[in-house]
DNA sequence: CATGAATGAGTGTTCATTCAT
DNA sequence: AATGAATGAACACTCATTCAT
């Protein structure tokens, strides 16, 4: 009469994955459209379709849904950036590959990007700081990115603080401005990666080829 | 009923001038640091000194003090950029002016551009709105502005929807970057603007110039 | 996420109901005692023993709650009230009962009795207005009364207006006056519904049939 | 040069009490418009037109105020009513002028009327209790010539208690009702006086006289 | 005397979190 | 495991009263 304990368990557990999956894709959407203060534990209940306490049955509080939310789009970007070597082959097309596939997840994970790209401050300690990390790694990969073409002659000399941090910015905006919008009128990914690749690397002025 | 001497009358609105002031600093300060959601009305008035009623005596509520400021910050901006003329003489070079008073004006207004460029969303509608105004206009200056150097052949053609908002991103990031941290160890005001419109104008690669 | 049987969720609703109820029934006792600006929610939720947020559980804010109290009055004496044929039989027989069913609804629900008699002005809005519709309507249904009484010959022919606010004036005071003293004390339903049925009709001096 | 001490202070005195006077008549006005609570300091400054201290100046508090309010009413009242002896001439006649005398007062003091006939309770202790004996000695007053007038054959045996209530209320509705609307379209005092006696007197039914 | 800026106790309301069922 | 009624700390805002000038 009663199934196998292991096998219950098994899919009891199952079960309790796609729940959390189902409120983690609600809250999202809600935390991405409103911002994190004007979301109320309500709206996700409300939007996930289940009761007050099952909320809290999956997770500690606001914050650490919150919190997890934005581990997962880390580790979402993460999973996708490689290191590109710049004495190996084709160091500019890798790069293009890894702006490429970024553009895919933001671009998949609409809800989840536009989340973590406006929330800026005020929030919990725990979030300041996760954040403070990403954006900091990212920083540090960018510069030290930059630090090694200057240094193998692919790229200008520049100051790298600022101008990692400028990249970043026009990631993020770009990013930002075009999740937003109606999807339908959105410019396609590719045209995305390569504009933002283009503007980073060759900048508005004219260049030398184009002159030729 | 009529104060007998305008002296007196004069004295005050000075005094209540430098009360609103201190009141929009010591808010300035803190929704720049904490956000405009972590940051109460008991915070305002225990940082500025006053009581509750004073605060209310000044500011109609919260969203006016906030919004307030916002409209502070626009217009310091606004005050010192100018229209340039690409046919007209050193473009390249009154472009850079108008980059230095900018950030001549949010190095001068650390707080008040902190404050603007953290929040992003969930805050009242007005206040959304007034953003979304500025912001706008913004870009459609820079868009202007890359099309009207590209039909004069200063400027290469580029995706102009998508660089302006690069543009704008990376001018928003490094502002904010910049204004964080400990004023002590940061770049001169000069070296930002400079690195900003080469980083803008010539990107990362070499460019004819340096070649030659 | 739906309650396996309907029993507990049957119970749960009566439950509700009955908390429902003793918040409306101490809130009443309470302005009928303090009257509506002297009854604050902290009181309201003292009498009643919950806690403030299981207040605003019940009721959207304090005017809707004291609405709903109005309108409870309001119902419970308008389900009693019958419209009389003065062609009928036993008009005034008829008239009685209505008074003396109306006596007994007053004396049945003292605490909202006297606070619907004692709240005049400077209410909310809402609040104004269905009070003024309900006299309005109580006033509308005596003028009437009045002038086919006369035009029938039951009734002395006399100034409608005035005298329709001057019973319903003498019904209100007599209500009042004799809600809010010690209950004991109290004279008899009965003696206030003929005592003011007999004032109403016969007035102070002899009439014919006594002299006869 | 300078004037005798006691003509200043006389001068001094005289606008003293106008200015008194001005801000009772505000107060009174507002007071009977919007009711007690949501009548300001604020709203009796501004329509009186002097500062915040100097309202201080001329009274302890808003209590005291709208206390002196009431007894100004009481005043003006109680001096216009006679007692009428049952056994002199014309007792009617008697009680007829002091009706009218009553609607003199009152509709030469409508705003101060209409406060002291809205205000029911919720008000500090003082004023309650001023109302209460003011109500009290009315009620009293006219269950005596209720006694009196039945003991000498004048009047019909009734309950006294309900009565005297009755009619104090029927009075105060009329006098309420035909305050509050239109001054225009407002029946004339006398029409007034004479459907209150006369409905108090004789009632609603045909009366001997009529039948006659 | 007159002023009006300053005060702070008090009020209604929200919302993340808990817990008995 | 699931529910949703209950909780209370926290917040924005009001307004009668005071007091330095």
């Amino acid at each position: 009469m009663r199934e196998p304990s292991s096998r219950r368990s098994v899919r009891a557990e199952v079960q309790r994955g796609v729940r959390r999956e189902e409120i983690l894709n609600a809250a999202a959407a809600l935390f991405g459209r409103r911002g994190y203060h004007a979301t109320t534990v309500a709206d996700v209940i409300d939007a996930a379709a289940i009761s007050r306490g099952t909320f809290y049955l999956y997770f500690d509080n606001k914050d650490t849904l919150f919190l997890e939310l934005i581990e997962q789009f880390i580790q979402r970007i993460m999973a996708v950036v490689r290191v590109v070597d710049p004495t190996g082959e084709d160091p500019t097309g890798k790069i293009y590959d890894n702006v490429r596939r970024v553009v895919d997840v933001v671009f998949d994970n609409r809800d989840l990007t536009v989340m973590v790209l406006r929330e800026g401050i005020g929030l919990k300690p725990d979030v300041d700081e996760k954040l403070q990390r990403f954006y900091g790694f990212v920083r540090e990969m960018v510069e030290g990115a930059l630090a090694n073409g200057a240094r193998l002659g692919f790229i200008r000399k520049v100051n790298e603080e600022i101008v990692a941090t400028a990249l970043i910015g026009s990631i993020k905006e770009v990013f930002l401005h075009h999740l937003i919008g109606a999807p339908g009128d959105a410019p396609l990914r590719e045209s995305v990666a390569e504009s933002l690749l283009d503007f980073g690397l060759r900048g508005l002025l004219h260049t030398a080829r184009e002159r030729d």
